[in-house]
DNA sequence: GGCCCTCGAGTTCG
DNA sequence: CTCGAGGGCC
């Protein structure tokens, strides 16, 4: 090939790469098959190789990073790139429409509001469409060259794209997208390599790598927001008028901006916003920590100017924080109702969306290995989707060493034996739970069999809680479920005394003399009512292990009666639809204990009692062998009363959606269940559908 | 033996 | 809600 056509062929190859860039990385539509792509590349590779007059620091090519070049050398910022004032709270969103309505004479600013993103700000600066030059923030004023490592990030355009400025400065914000740095850290824990602390940690670390080759290995991104100095070929430039409009003049170029930015108007129109990108926080892939607000005409922006060095026009109006770190004050562990042993850790308290945190649970001792968390460690503890706090990761690098730079504590192993009893922990082969030994004689278990068997779902008895329970088994009053149905109003009265005596284990509310009596008599009446009961809530209040509601109702149905379940053998019980050879041996086991014969015959006596039946097989009714899930709260009823309507016209109502489900019905606020039944392609009712469905099929 | 579907068990804060 | 594991079916 004449180096003639070589230069044609390399340039046009560096064009379809970049274009296949773009579009696989800015707008998300890849067109070019991969293996297409790895040719073009390798071609040019080779052509740029066998050419060495032809290479450009701007080829696709240079993505790969090049080699070292000793210290970052600064650089001097054409506009500075500014800071942004903060807001925490509505009335201080109040405060800056307000100021703004007032100074410009508009009654309802329009406003470009985009999110946040927790990464770096960095200026990329252009001179006829190539990009030339990359910088960190540093002060504002003079920041560091980092072009190298700029030029390794895939959603950032070497070149741009149509008529672009004579210089063109855009400043926006390097970020790592989460589900980016979840692999590079799995790859790394992997690897043996040092694994990083969270996204916007990863992203400053990997930006000023000296060796670009390794931040080509990391997975960065970019979005733009803001311009810097722009200077146009002929005289004045034809600048759009709004910074929405520069964002999508910016976008037209190449460049990646946010699908989210948006415009708002007026106080209401800004909340609205913050609202919306706070309900979609956790979905979105980049971790963001607050939405930004500017005025949206540059004309009304001059007018407001800046008080030092932020401007008067934009505002950050910052979410509380989800992450954060604190340190392990301790390791403990929990005894549960099967023995299931499982540590947590007890922290300083911090706050973690909105509320403070001082416990979070560990799950289990491969959870513990893998996170090694040991006392003093500095941790970052999150509230993910829902509520429950969890431990993220350990900082490594702040772990607590000895005066030889040891660490302090070793690695964290389970006791071998149980806290509560003293009876051995075991684990078995294959399994992940750790338990104790001890059954009913651990107190630890037998609370928690006593809170199970008076718990909602269960026998419920109302006013039982864990606390009082633990009291109650702690001063002796109660040793096995039937126990509690022989509790006297004196009995309470009397223990209410000794409790408070010894500590305060019983609500504070709760004071002596008549009021006392009173809440005793309260309680004896919830469990003289729980006497009436069903066999299927008894079979679930027992506690047999693996034998949950589902389960329970399943005996239930399958044999009707109590005395056939008792008398039944594993092969028996492996009948009942749902029930293998390991739940079938636990039932048969339980009911082989004499202690469990005994309780159950003392239960009867205290005169527990539930209606009888004959054996029911696969039932009929028009919703016969259908299951249906239900999601989110319903307006006319509970969803237990949903659920039992349905099952009385023959559906299994499940927990879970899958693609044997046969219908969900979806109330308010329904969520992740409702999600994957659009993705299965499950057919959703809403409640009016339920309803009618309902009504046209009452008994 | 491997998959998919369920169920069971444990969990935090106000 | 999430994880682990039991049950059932191919």
């Amino acid at each position: 090939m004449t180096s003639r056509s070589a230069a044609a062929r390399i340039d046009e190859l560096r064009r379809l790469i970049d274009d296949a860039n773009h579009r696989y990385y800015v707008l998300d539509e890849p067109q070019l098959p991969d293996a297409e792509y790895d040719r073009l590349l390798r071609e040019l590779e080779s052509l740029e190789q066998a050419n060495p007059a032809l290479r450009d620091s701007n080829s696709p090519t240079a993505r790969v990073g090049s080699a070292p070049s000793g210290r970052f050398a600064p650089v001097q910022h054409a506009t500075p790139m500014l800071s942004l004032a903060n807001a925490f709270s509505e009335s201080e969103v109040r405060d800056f429409v307000g100021r703004i309505e007032r100074e410009t004479g508009d009654a309802s600013p329009a406003f470009s509001v985009e999110p946040k993103l927790d990464g770096l700000a960095i200026s990329l600066r252009y001179e006829a469409g190539a990009f030339v030059q990359g910088a960190t923030r540093g002060d504002g004023a003079t920041g560091e060259d980092v072009s190298a490592n700029l030029r390794t990030i895939r959603t950032l355009p070497l070149r741009l794209r149509g008529q672009a400025p004579e210089v063109l400065e855009v400043r926006g914000e390097v970020y790592m997208p989460k589900a980016a740095f979840e692999r590079y850290n799995a790859w790394a824990r992997d690897n043996g390599q040092r694994t990083l602390a969270n996204p916007r940690n990863g992203a400053a670390g990997s930006l000023r790598q000296l060796d670009a080759r390794i931040t080509a290995q990391r997975p960065l991104a970019v979005y733009v927001y803001a311009l810097g100095e722009v200077r146009f070929a002929k005289a004045a430039g034809p600048l759009p008028p709004t910074h929405s409009q520069t964002l999508a003049w910016l976008r037209e170029l190449g460049f990646p901006v946010s699908p989210e930015v948006d415009v708002a108007r007026g106080v209401d129109g800004l909340l609205a916003y913050f609202a919306r990108i706070g309900a979609v926080r956790n979905a979105l892939p980049y971790d963001i920590d607050g939405v930004v607000y500017k005025l949206d005409r540059y004309d009304q922006q001059r007018a407001m100017g800046f008080v030092s060095r932020a401007p008067r026009w934009a505002l950050a109006h910052k979410y509380p924080a989800q992450e954060e770190m604190t340190t392990v004050e301790s390791i403990e562990v929990n005894v549960g109702r099967t023995g299931a042993v499982t540590p947590w850790v007890r922290m300083t308290p911090v706050q973690v969306g909105g509320v403070v945190v001082s416990r979070a649970t560990l799950h289990n001792a491969d959870q513990v290995a893998r996170l090694d968390v040991r006392v003093g460690d500095s941790i970052i503890v999150r509230r993910a989707g829902d509520v429950i706090p969890e431990v993220v990761r350990v900082i490594e690098e702040r772990r607590p060493v000895d005066k030889r730079g040891r660490p302090l504590h070793a690695a964290y192993q389970l006791p071998g034996i149980c806290p509560d009893c003293g009876s051995a922990i075991e684990r078995e082969d294959g399994e992940v739970v750790a338990r104790c030994t001890g059954g009913l004689v651990c107190p630890a278990q037998r609370k928690q069999a006593l809170f199970h068997f008076a718990s909602r779902r269960a026998m419920d008895i109302d006013g039982l809680g864990e606390r009082f329970i633990d009291a109650l088994v702690e001063l002796g009053y109660v040793r096995s479920v039937a126990d509690l149905y022989r509790l006297t109003v004196d009995d309470f009265v009397a223990m209410k005394r000794r409790a408070d005596e010894l500590s305060d284990s019983v609500p504070q509310t709760v004071k002596g003399g008549k009021v006392a009596t009173r809440w005793a008599e309260n309680l004896v009446g919830a469990i003289d009512r729980s006497r009436k009961t069903t066999l299927e809530r008894l079979l679930f209040a027992l506690g047999i292990r693996d034998v949950g509601e589902s389960t329970a109702k399943a005996l239930a149905r399958h044999f009707g009666s109590l005395a056939p379940i008792m008398a039944a053998d594993e092969d028996i019980l492996t009948s009942v639809p749902d029930i293998g050879p390991i739940v079938a041996a636990h039932i048969a086991h339980f009911f082989a204990e004499p202690h469990n014969l005994v309780a159950i015959g003392e239960l009867v006596d205290a005169g527990v009692h539930w209606p009888e039946g004959a054996p029911q097989r696969a039932s009929d009714g028009p919703l016969a062998g259908q299951t249906v899930v239900l999601t989110g709260g319903l307006e006319s009823m509970s969803r237990e009363a949903a659920s039992a309507r349905l099952e009385a016209l023959g559906a299994k109502v499940s927990g879970s959606v899958s693609k044997k489900t046969s219908f969900v019905v979806a109330g308010e606020a329904a969520g992740t269940k409702l999600a994957k039944a659009q993705e299965l392609g499950v057919e959703v009712w809403d409640e009016a559908r339920l309803l009618a469905f309902l009504a046209g099929h009452a008994h």
